[in-house]
DNA sequence: TGAAATGTTGGGGCG
DNA sequence: ACGCCCCAACATTTC
């Protein structure tokens, strides 16, 4: 057994530890070489800051194998495409910054179980750390690897690592768990948030495991196909680039938040979705910040902080929903809309709605932001939500399915409740007879057409009396724009009008009481 | 974090 | 001067 440092960082000693030989910086052998190694397997926490799983085993003053494990095995809700790009570079980023604190991170591919045991086995780590997930499959995976690993004798310690409140700290006592977001805001303001933990600046205990890791290169994660060209102008993944955000939002963008935040033209939303989603950056330093922020009076305590600050809440519920109710990435939680007519899938109608080919601007703009992208601006996911589940018919999880595959931000938690609460089936979901219609959306949310004009360069042309409906443009007006309606822009997919009469009945049909 | 239908009000044109 | 109608603008109700 051979274990060495990065190569990057010179010293190299080979020492005859316990059980072990050990090859690590010097200045730290002293310390390490009579201690068990402690392994932190990193998940959806890639970052420094605020890291509890790896801020303990700083403090533990023994060997730390730095992991990150990526287990391709297929499963359900296994990550999507474009989280893949992400997850590429956010890896790479971390790297950077772990060899930065004189560290360094293992990657390691593999069954994770098969992984971990071999890790424990090579290294005689007796120790594994971790930050907790929330989603079904992966409580499901870290109890049994817990209860393995604990029956082999390995101390498992787990921490609460990307949320402000564990899902069942938020909760009336002896009641069923919320279900309506103002109510379970108002009881976790009143909830103490969980406490930041320290920076971590140097990770000279790291050891490495030359024999078993793999290079960023070798987990394959980019697309073999040239689609995510565009994402690197409109993205930085990692620790540095989710500061710069938050940073970018308090400096500006936050004064303004409660209107721009609506209009998908402007840059007025933190764009911090994809940080969270990877743990790059934690809900508590996000709050920590704003709190600073307000103290010093470089942000105004008005209606703009409060909404953003609710929208961090609204990523906090969508955990605790999950937690509680795990079938719900799935099954509607609302019982009612287990027997529902969805439409039978048209293929052909479907694929045109992914593409950004419905021939109704803001949709398809929507669309092929996303797919451009990795994003789409949250005002937008709506409209195309309701257009996919109200007007067209169809099952909210092809929408959710389609999205895990191609945002940047995707996240179980919030992608299921999303997708409910457009359908009707969710928690504090719109209310049935909610239907969007885009066109209405467009002139209120995008009146100078610039949206549209951005991601439908083909229809950019009309006027903005006419580009959020194409259709209802005269003869002049479309041949004056260049546009042929079925040629160089489709007619519309569905007719607004009636499609949306008709959801309605539909809707109308199971609204019974509970 | 809705849209459309329906109801109400008030100004202005006009006989 | 007055009543009538039209209709835009806004409010309320309904799905």
């Amino acid at each position: 057994m051979f274990l060495q440092t990065s190569t990057r960082f010179g010293i190299r000693d080979t020492i005859e530890g316990n059980q072990y030989n050990l090859t690590t910086r010097s200045r730290s052998l002293s310390v390490t070489n009579t201690k068990s190694p402690i392994i932190v397997w990193l998940r959806r926490d890639l970052r420094l800051t605020d890291n509890p799983s790896l801020h303990f085993a700083t403090t533990e003053k023994r060997p730390i194998v730095l992991a990150y494990i990526h287990d391709d095995s297929d499963t359900a809700w296994q990550i999507g495409a474009a989280s893949c790009w992400w997850l590429h570079h956010s890896l790479g980023a971390l790297t950077a910054s772990v060899e930065k604190a004189s560290g360094h991170l293992c990657l390691l591919r593999g069954k994770t179980k098969n992984v971990l045991e071999a890790l424990i086995k090579e290294t005689g780590a007796d120790t594994i750390a971790w930050n907790r997930r929330y989603e079904p499959a992966a409580i499901e995976s870290d109890s049994n690897l817990k209860r393995h690993l604990l029956k082999k004798g390995i101390d498992v310690k787990s921490f609460a690592g990307n949320l402000c409140h564990e899902p069942w700290q938020v909760q009336r006592a002896g009641k069923h768990p919320y279900k309506v977001f103002t109510a379970y805001w108002r009881a976790s303001l009143k909830t103490e948030s969980l406490a930041l933990t320290r920076s971590v600046k140097k990770l000279d205990q790291c050891i490495s495991l030359p024999d078993h890791e793999t290079s960023l290169e070798e987990l394959a994660l980019l697309p073999t196909i040239a689609w995510a060209e565009a994402f690197p102008r409109n993205w930085q993944p990692g620790e540095a680039g989710a500061k710069k955000n938050l940073k970018t939002l308090l400096a500006t963008t936050l004064s303004d938040y409660q209107t721009a935040r609506d209009l998908p033209s402007v840059q007025g939303t933190s764009r911090l979705s994809p940080h969270l989603a990877f743990g790059e950056i934690s809900p508590r330093y996000i709050n920590a910040t704003v709190r600073d922020a307000l103290l010093k009076k470089k942000i105004a305590d008005d209606d703009n902080t409060e909404t953003f600050l609710r929208e961090i809440g609204w990523r906090e519920f969508a955990h605790h929903l999950i937690y509680h109710f795990p079938h719900t990435t799935d099954k509607p939680l609302d019982q009612r809309f287990e027997k529902f007519p969805w439409k039978k899938i048209k293929p052909e109608t479907l694929s045109r709605w992914q593409q950004g080919d419905t021939g109704i601007p803001l949709v398809d703009a929507g669309m092929r932001q996303l797919w451009q992208t990795g994003w789409m601006h949250n005002r937008v996911r709506m409209v195309v939500g309701s257009l996919l589940v109200k007007n067209l018919g169809y099952h909210w999880r092809e929408g959710a399915e389609w999205f895990w595959d191609t945002l940047v931000d995707a996240d179980l938690a919030s992608n299921s409740m999303g997708w409910q609460w457009v359908a009707g089936s969710g928690a504090d979901a719109a209310p049935y007879f909610r239907v969007f219609n885009p066109v209405r959306q467009g002139e209120r949310f995008d009146p100078e057409g610039t949206y549209v004009r951005t991601w439908v360069p083909e229809i950019a042309k009309l006027g903005k009396k006419r580009i959020h409906a194409p259709w209802t443009a005269t003869e002049a007006e479309l041949s004056e724009a260049g546009i042929v309606l079925g040629e160089t822009y489709p007619e519309p997919i569905v007719e607004l009008s009636g499609s949306r009469i008709a959801a309605l009945e539909r809707f109308e049909k199971i609204k019974q009481p509970k």
